[in-house]
DNA sequence: GATGGCTTGATATTTTATTTCAATAAGGGC
DNA sequence: GCCCTTATTGAAATAAAATATCAAGCCATC
């Protein structure tokens, strides 16, 4: 499904080392438990549904429940490590955990793949949208549905 | 709730009535459930949940079953009377039905009212950054959070 | 090694949405 | 009008997604 083959264990493992060294600056704790499902949502460059990082947690040992991966989840996002696709009820490894910021995506609706774009250009746009509406600005979501352009060929 | 005070009545009136002349132009069937669905969205002007409208549409008749909610629901999406609030899971009356439009939204923190934005400036934007990440363009949605006007005062 | 706070476990429940099949109603051709 | 086809609604069950609550465990610090 990626557009590219690529080294995906590498990826994974730079998604959790760079995770790692932002938790200690941050003085948060990076435990066994969210680092697992910080590996496990990369697993899939798909988006990914907390039912199943909770089948893929629970392999190979006792199941676990329900709130146990929420709650890394939210961790998780709150770190800025992972987004939410509200329109997909699924979650993405963030591309750039290093800096905070709201995610803007673009979902293949043939391959399901997603790209984040992280264009400052567009992020402004979308806040003097809000400050044009009165609104003072807190948050977005942006997710447009589109056929990449590796399905198109 | 509401910014201005403003005859809601008339309000839901007037969706009522472009959704019935809409749906004669295109012999699309505006049944009684229909309509009905149609005037709970509207009877408030926050978002409303699916399993609300269900409780309103209960009231003082037989109990509905959800499916007949959220068929309903599909229905008035599909002509464009109700957009989905993915965020909240929710449903809000269309300000423009009369053309076919992706929603984008603000949405205020405090008070849960929204503002629908259809300005094309904004949908261009949307539209360019789509291409220029390489994806066709089907649909997006946009929903920025902040507090409005009213609720900063 | 006790204390207090964060993290995880465990159970139950809530909220949101869909599947499936049956019954009913509406429109088109004769 | 009557039959036929299709769209719509009803009904029951279930699935999918998320949360509430309380107990147990871990860990840093004193």
């Amino acid at each position: 499904m990626l557009n590219h083959k690529h080294d995906h264990d590498a990826c994974i493992e730079t998604a959790l080392e760079s995770a790692q060294k932002i938790c200690e600056e941050r003085e948060t704790r990076f435990t066994p438990l969210r680092q697992r499902v910080l590996e496990l949502v990369w697993s899939k460059h798909e988006p990914i549904t907390a039912y199943e990082v909770l089948e893929l947690l629970s392999k190979g040992q006792k199941r676990v429940a329900p709130p146990t991966v929420y709650r890394a989840l939210d961790f998780l996002i709150a770190e800025g490590f992972v987004h939410r696709i509200e329109s997909l009820n699924s979650f993405v490894g963030c591309s750039d955990p290093a800096h905070k910021h709201q995610g803007h995506f673009m979902i293949c609706t043939k391959c399901r793949n997603v790209t984040e774009m992280n264009e400052s250009s567009l992020h402004n746009v979308i806040e003097n949208a809000a400050k044009e509406n009165g609104y003072s600005y807190e948050n977005s979501i942006l997710e447009i549905a589109g056929v990449c352009e590796n399905c198109r060929n």
